[in-house]
DNA sequence: CGGCCGATCCACT
DNA sequence: GTGGATCGGCCGA
């Protein structure tokens, strides 16, 4: 299927594309080691300098959050817990922060793979729900920060989808409680698979 | 330089 | 429902 174009990423509603990537195919062939990927159905918006939940609210800028700023259409990944790689997508202009976290994707091509590399059995990956488990499964790491999302590495792909047929239902976002109310706004977005 | 803690997950109870 | 794993980033001194 035919890859998002560097354009796609520039969009400057991240509420709308966090909404839009659900059906789309997250891929990776990280180092040539094989081809994984699956369809996105779970993802959460993060605005930004006005967003308490984002890690570039207020404007911060360090080392890490450095990534968020750039032009969209990389990818933004980092160590969570100690332990487990989260994998966003930089959306916006330079210098606009927004991102796009991918908490869940149902595995289309790759299960031996990512079986292997998550130690379950390829029957059992049904879904990756989890921002952490995808990650591991996909054989994303903090390695790939800042990488250009139109590459043989990661890269996001249409699918036959079509985006009248998709059903879709949001709520707020997770594990964000020190975000006081913004935590309660309606950025976190599934997407209802039939069959 | 020390200490705290997180956009989590899994194994237990 | 609860707690342990595990470590880089961040902040304050």
């Amino acid at each position: 299927m035919k890859r998002l174009p560097p354009e796609y990423y520039l969009h400057p509603d991240v509420v709308f594309l966090a909404r839009d990537l659900l059906g789309k195919a997250l891929m990776t062939n990280i180092d040539g080691k094989g081809v994984t990927g699956g369809i996105i159905v779970e993802t959460e918006a993060y605005a930004g300098e006005t967003d308490r939940a984002s890690h570039a609210y207020g404007g911060r800028r360090t080392r890490r959050t450095e990534t968020i700023y750039q032009k969209g259409g990389v990818a933004y990944i980092y160590l969570c817990y100690g332990m487990h790689h989260l994998f966003n997508v930089v959306t916006n202009i330079e210098g606009i922060p927004h991102a796009i976290l991918i908490r869940g994707i149902k595995p289309i091509i790759g299960q031996e793979l990512m079986a292997h590399r998550t130690g379950k059995r390829p029957e059992k990956l049904q879904t990756l729900n989890g921002p952490g488990k995808l990650t591991k499964a996909l054989g994303i790491t903090t390695r790939q920060d800042k990488t250009f999302l139109y590459d043989n590495n990661i890269w996001i792909e249409e699918t036959s989808l079509q985006s009248n047929e998709k059903q879709i239902i949001s709520g707020p976002r997770i594990g964000v409680d020190y975000a006081g109310e913004h935590a309660q706004w309606p950025y976190r977005f599934s997407l209802l698979l039939t069959g």
